[in-house]
DNA sequence: AACGAAACCTGCGCGC
DNA sequence: TGCGCGCAGGTTTCGT
């Protein structure tokens, strides 16, 4: 489930269900998805206050300090009665006091969560890790920090130290609607170029969120994860199919080990 | 420092 | 039917 939108999606989720609501028992099936051994003690007997989000992080905050979570490939949160059973792929369970539970489930188990006690602690793991996201870019700064590296543009857009919060599906779209190549070695985009791929990113992910994310694959919904961006996407997934802008076709190739969506006529 | 590839996992669809 | 391969919305780690 997990670019930015999707995130943003599932946190107005769990603010809308588990706000106010204390911890009674904690139940954590796979301990390798948990980086923090105290999570259980830190979680029991306290309150959920606020949801945030970071890029693609989940800032799930309680009264004595903060769960965050990152959904990687497949994670997400289910929300349902506690004596429901626990099925595959249920990896923690959160047992909240009106007798229902948040459930962590994850096929491929690449998600992971941490405990950090104050919000400081959380700015410092995650200022290693994430830029700024689209609308907080000064192009000027990012210019400077790619006009010298040699890798295709995409591999920039996706890379959460320079620009927070795109991930394979967005990349491809903002790459479309700016008209440039995927391909396209960082260091030969231009600053007007480098500003329209920061206003696109801006303007994708912000629609992107209003319309709930993307859901393809038919992955489930649940917990708000299904959202209707799918039937915006220009490009991704569309393999074959006319290009809406010149009627050639979109063609398929691997940037950066990723499927890449792209349209070799219009975007240079 | 920067880059590409591999690693971490499970499940699905496809071709033989 | 069964098997092997490639692929999947992400990030980290490991070799050059």
């Amino acid at each position: 489930m997990p670019e930015l939108p999707e995130v943003e999606t599932v946190r107005k989720a769990l603010e809308k269900n588990i706000i106010g609501h204390r911890v009674i028992d904690v139940d954590i099936i796979l301990p390798k998805i948990v980086k923090s051994n105290e999570l259980k003690e830190k979680l029991i007997n306290h309150t959920f206050t606020q949801i945030k989000r970071r890029g693609k992080w989940l800032l799930i905050m309680l009264d004595n300090g903060i769960l965050l979570s990152h959904l990687r490939m497949e994670g997400k949160y289910y929300y349902k009665p506690s004596n429901e059973e626990i099925l595959k792929h249920e990896h923690v369970i959160i047992y909240l006091d009106n007798n229902m539970s948040l459930r962590y489930v994850d096929t491929r188990q690449f998600g992971l969560m941490h405990w950090f006690d104050t919000i400081e602690d959380v700015d410092l793991y995650l200022s290693e890790r994430l830029g700024n996201e689209p609308w907080d870019i000064k192009v000027t700064d990012l210019y400077h920090k790619i006009h010298k590296r040699t890798v295709p543009i995409k591999n920039i857009l996706l890379d959460q130290k320079l620009v927070s919060g795109i991930g394979n599906i967005y990349a491809d779209e903002i790459l479309f609607i700016s008209k440039i190549s995927p391909l396209r070695p960082a260091n030969q985009i231009t600053i007007k170029e480098l500003t329209k791929l920061v206003n696109s990113s801006s303007e994708v992910l912000q629609k992107a969120i209003e319309l709930g994310g993307t859901t393809i694959r038919n992955f489930e919904s649940e917990m708000g994860q299904t959202g209707h961006y799918q039937n915006k996407l220009l490009v991704h997934t569309k393999e074959g199919l006319p290009c809406l802008n010149c009627n050639n076709r979109i063609v398929k190739i691997k940037v950066g080990g990723r499927g890449t969506y792209y349209c070799p006529d219009c975007q240079k």
